[in-house]
DNA sequence: GTTATTTCGCTACTAACCGTTGCGAAATGA
DNA sequence: TCATTTCGCAACGGTTAGTAGCGAAATAAC
């Protein structure tokens, strides 16, 4: 070993390419704009991260917050907050297009299947723990599904949002969140 | 008004791209591809449908089979037929690689939002058909918000086997069926 | 049947992008 | 010091989208 990667390239490369994902969205990452907006050579970007793809998922891996797992006392609740968590981000465009984009990217290349699957865990941190703790309350079945679960919760969301590109109403996300929560049979035992 | 726009080279564009699209995926679409295995000019191709997009929404619009809808005298019974018909599309791996791509594409091009949508038309009906027969039933709410109920029905679904390209076992397929049509409050009434 | 108009097929073109190669210069672990 | 590797640069080959120009063929209208 004689001469390590440059740290600070990465990071420029990190940070231009997260800066453009925020303002122009993912269809407007290439490998020269990043390089130029970078300062950092196009070779470098490749010796780095081998495919922009890789580089795009570097950004979300870095950009994935812990959100903070909400613990509201009910599991409807704490749904409620994970919930309006998503719904908040503040580039709502961008993420859906971003999130489609992985899915998409995944399906295409093995390599960005892995990659993809490592940015989803921690988003399903709070939603696990949320039923963890339900169980615990013994507000639903202890040997719920949780994966299945997972699905459960997740599914409509993604279903209005992601694909319909419907609008998500307090109302909705009532409505929804009752059926849920209902799904997963608390107040049954 | 001269001369129609030849309704067999559109024919031809629609076959062909059908035929890579079964056979190497929607990715392998490009407009030179399609000219040449339709023996169509590739000029002609933008000539009738504009983009290549529009022509991979025409392949799936004139595909979009209508489902028979399943009448079983239950809603679950309903629903999971509903759901096998989708899981054994026979190009399993090429549908989900479709889905994805239109959601995709219909988020970049506002012209593909509305041929998605209109995609999407046909396909619910089924679903839509099962939900009045269980509200004329007496087995569910007939106050239940339709909308919402289909992406309850259908999301788990999608985030399972489109976004975590899980698996969907006959099993699998049960613990979703029990927790959806619980959500939907069959039975409590 | 003639004619005006449009489509069709062809070739060539521009423009964008991916990823690579070859090079000299600079950095750095040993 | 020095061998090794990275870095930046410029240029290249390959692929694709979509367009332009043109002669030939088809066809609706008369």
């Amino acid at each position: 070993m004689t001469r390590p990667r440059s740290v600070s390239a990465r990071n420029k490369l990190v940070a231009a390419a997260a800066e453009i994902l925020l303002h122009e969205g993912v269809g407007a990452i290439t490998a020269e704009q990043v390089a130029r907006r970078s300062g950092v050579a196009k070779t470098t970007l490749y010796r780095h991260f081998g495919t922009t793809d890789a580089l795009v998922f570097a950004v979300v891996e870095a950009n994935v917050a812990a959100i903070k797992p909400p613990d509201t006392g009910t599991l409807r609740g704490d749904l409620a907050e994970i919930h309006r968590g998503y719904l908040d981000v503040a580039i709502v465009q961008q993420s859906r297009e971003l999130f489609v984009w992985m899915v998409a990217r995944s399906i295409e290349d093995p390599a960005n299947r892995e990659l993809f699957r490592r940015a989803r865990v921690q988003p399903r941190g709070p939603t696990v723990l949320a039923l963890q703790r339900a169980i615990a309350r013994g507000e639903i079945d202890p040997d719920v599904d949780v994966e299945m679960a997972m699905h459960l919760i997740q599914g409509p969301l993604i279903s209005m949002r992601i694909v319909d590109n419907s609008e998500v109403s307090e109302r909705d996300l009532d409505t929804m969140l009752d059926m849920t929560v209902r799904a997963l049979g608390a107040g049954h035992l």
